[in-house]
DNA sequence: AATAGCCGTTGCGAACTACGCAACGTGAGG
DNA sequence: CCTCACGTTGCGTAGTTCGCAACGGCTATT
């Protein structure tokens, strides 16, 4: 659509992975060193590219600014920040604030592990849809006809021996996970990490993100995992409540 | 330079305000709402902006990934995670970490505040260089002529009482900073907050990064604080070694 | 010390991209 | 049922952006 601006955005993402040198960024995108030179110079004059000596370019703080303003600006995450911030001081595993937008599911705060032993992650990643426990939750209170959508046009890449691999299996586990109120992912991402997951929601009783806890299992088997569902729910309806949900009965 | 990313880029920074719909967009930047139109679909094929129902756009994932991406990428934020973390977890202050870069001292890491009185910042955001420990701490590092260059071109706006306003003091100011190896912002920035600082060094003595712990003078008065002296430059010091310095005899 | 090679930078003319216009489609509200 | 508001599309033109080629600074090499 915009030919300058998508090279322009191809370059950032680019940049992403490392600082490169304009020969490199202009081999990227395909075109002329002056041509790549006329664009990063665009972006670092609104600071999203910065020079780094002399023959490298790096991402800017614009980049930084703006995604931070941005997450601060969602409501969901603030209002769960103490409950989260809480339940991994408690038990000090890994905890993740995910939710669901434009089709997509992503992280948009993480509370590392205190133990030496980590899962990697990054807010702003998107979590796979067929085999994280966030994803499940947040799915699960999509309407019928939107989730069968959605079951159907994934592709189930099988992860490790757990993951699910089908449209039909995916939909049953979507209403087991509407109707006990808690999602798993029993190493069904990566193979030494397992997971749960619940629901944040909102004043009209609406799924608006969904809190997990990842554990490695060396440190926890699936059955002490479980064990800790009833602090995970707690943590997410103290959220829930930050965002307008009052308790029926 | 080019006008079409130059644009572009303006919206992402309105977007960063907030949600807003195509006609506030256009107007942002002057063009016709096609041409907006137009930007917009770039940046959401890249998923840079959302949309978020049928009339408003949002910043998207990608940026939030990005930013992260390069975030993590800095080899000083990993390295001086941990005894960040643990500083923050022991006095219960917010702590930040901060780098120059480009000209700018840039927050590229934080940890809030346990209090329940907390001073507002952000990951990304420019500190300003005439009236923060961090900057000091930065400045004070680089040689003198760069040092009077810099000195000589700031603004100096009076955001307190106690705010350096002449390239004189400041100067002197960083050779004291040098000289003791701490720097102090005694409400210098915002009224209410005061703050110490110390440099993180890499494998060659030079300043990498600098660590700062914020307080608001409610909590803790001016002699208080720099009692904590002692525990924030251990903390600077065992960032350092994670960055690769070695202490001398 | 001289030279070659690498990388970033600049000016220019040509071509194509991206612009504004105007008309259409759709959904909401009166 | 009509109107209004907003997003969307196609099109011709003009202005922006492109590639080229030459320049200049820096480093490494012999």
């Amino acid at each position: 659509m915009s030919q300058s601006l998508d090279r322009a955005l191809t370059l950032m993402g680019e940049l992403a992975k490392g600082a490169r040198t304009l020969d490199e960024l202009s081999a990227v995108i395909g075109v002329h060193k002056s041509t790549a030179l006329r664009l990063l110079r665009t972006l670092e004059s609104h600071h999203f590219v910065r020079r780094d000596g002399v023959h490298h370019y790096r991402l800017g703080a614009a980049l930084f600014d703006l995604a931070n303003r941005a997450l601060e600006e969602r409501d969901v995450r603030r209002a769960a920040e103490n409950a989260l911030r809480d339940l991994n001081a408690r038990l000090g595993y890994t905890v993740h604030l995910a939710s669901y937008e434009g089709g997509e599911v992503i992280y948009i705060d993480k509370y590392d592990s205190t133990h030496p032993m980590r899962m990697y992650s990054r807010i702003g990643r998107r979590a796979p849809l067929h085999c994280t426990a966030v994803a499940k939750v947040l799915l699960s209170d999509l309407p019928e006809p939107r989730r069968r959508e959605i079951a159907e046009s994934l592709d189930y890449p099988p992860l490790t021996a757990n993951t699910i691999t089908t449209p039909a299996a995916y939909l049953a586990e979507l209403d087991r996970v509407r109707e006990r109120g808690y999602a798993v992912d029993n190493a069904e991402h990566e193979d030494f990490i397992h997971c749960i997951a619940a629901p944040i929601r909102g004043a009209r009783g609406e799924v608006v993100a969904a809190v997990s806890m990842s554990v490695p299992k060396v440190l926890l088997d699936f059955d002490g995992l479980l064990g800790h569902l009833p602090d995970l729910r707690a943590t997410a309806r103290a959220a829930s409540v930050e965002c307008g949900w009052t308790p029926r009965d």
